[in-house]
DNA sequence: AAACCTGTCAACCGCGGCGTG
DNA sequence: GCACGCCGCGGTTGACAGGTT
């Protein structure tokens, strides 16, 4: 099949968008939104072609884009997903909210890549590869846990004992533990999507059987810019959950 | 002050996936 | 199953700004 090349046609213009473009182009998808790419040029009066319109305002226009610097923890994020993900900058793109799959790819590429490139000349501390020793910090008690074993992949949940109407102050329980927990968050869309609603929060009916209280409330929100979950539940102190993170792999919830 | 270099980032290009007829 | 069209993705380009020589 031979694809005609995007804005072959005359008098189609390219480069840097005008501020009068902006402006149509906006006016249009807040009226009429986007259901089709290649007409919506003509039908919103623009000399452009339609994957220039989706461009600008996919990596531009859209309310709900972040402007601005990364932060630390943004960029953290972006080298850690890039290891696992690779150069999948959409997906990366959809941990972090309010960025472009383009923007991401431009601060890996300009700042990244080399910071990492010029890391590799120190060492890093490995992070542990089956089981390890941890203390959980609870800020409900104060106090540090008894060590336990860490494994890679699963996720200890940790009750704040508090009443079902006390959402809010899930938030002042965690029990991160430095950045080895840290990974345990980066799991697949799907796990997400079944547990917490667009609020970041959410009730997942379905716990395992096997629990005493059938349901489980959670709440997420970034600490040092990295989600971390928080889940209570009125009978039970915690819940182990098992959380594979093998790519490909849909996450899985178990208790153990 | 001018030329050159480097970094940044918006925008483009081409490919592949997917839906539809 | 095939042809076609649309869309999204990732790689790349090029204009511009700021820094350096």
């Amino acid at each position: 099949m031979v694809r005609a090349p995007c804005c072959e046609k005359m008098g189609l213009k390219k480069g840097p968008w005008t501020p009068e473009e902006d402006l149509i182009l906006i006016n249009f998808i807040n009226l009429h939104g986007h259901p089709n790419w290649r007409s919506l040029p003509k039908q919103a009066g623009l000399l452009r072609c339609g994957k220039s319109c989706r461009l600008r305002w996919t990596n531009y226009l859209r309310p709900d884009i972040k402007r601005g610097n990364f932060t630390k923890e943004e960029e953290h994020a972006i080298i850690e997903l890039h290891e696992k993900l690779g150069n999948r900058w959409s997906a990366i793109a959809a941990r972090l909210p309010g960025r472009t799959d383009n923007e991401i790819k431009n601060v890996w590429h300009t700042h990244l890549k080399k910071r990492l490139n010029q890391n590799k000349t120190t060492p890093v501390t490995k992070q542990p590869q089956s089981t390890t020793n941890i203390q959980i910090y609870d800020q409900i008690t104060q106090k540090e846990s008894e060590p336990m074993n860490y494994y890679p992949n699963q996720v200890r949940l940790q009750s704040p004992q508090h009443s079902s109407s006390d959402i809010s102050s899930v938030t002042t329980t965690t029990w991160m533990k430095g950045d080895e927990l840290d990974n345990f968050f980066e799991v697949d869309d799907n796990f997400w999507s079944e547990v917490f609603s667009a609020d970041n929060s959410g009730t997942m009916n379905d716990f395992p059987a096997t629990t005493a209280d059938p349901q489980v409330q959670f709440q997420f929100s970034p600490i040092d810019g990295v989600e971390h979950a928080h889940g209570y539940n009125s009978s039970m102190d915690y819940y182990w959950y098992n959380l594979l993170t093998t790519a490909g792999e849909l996450p899985n919830l178990t208790e153990f």
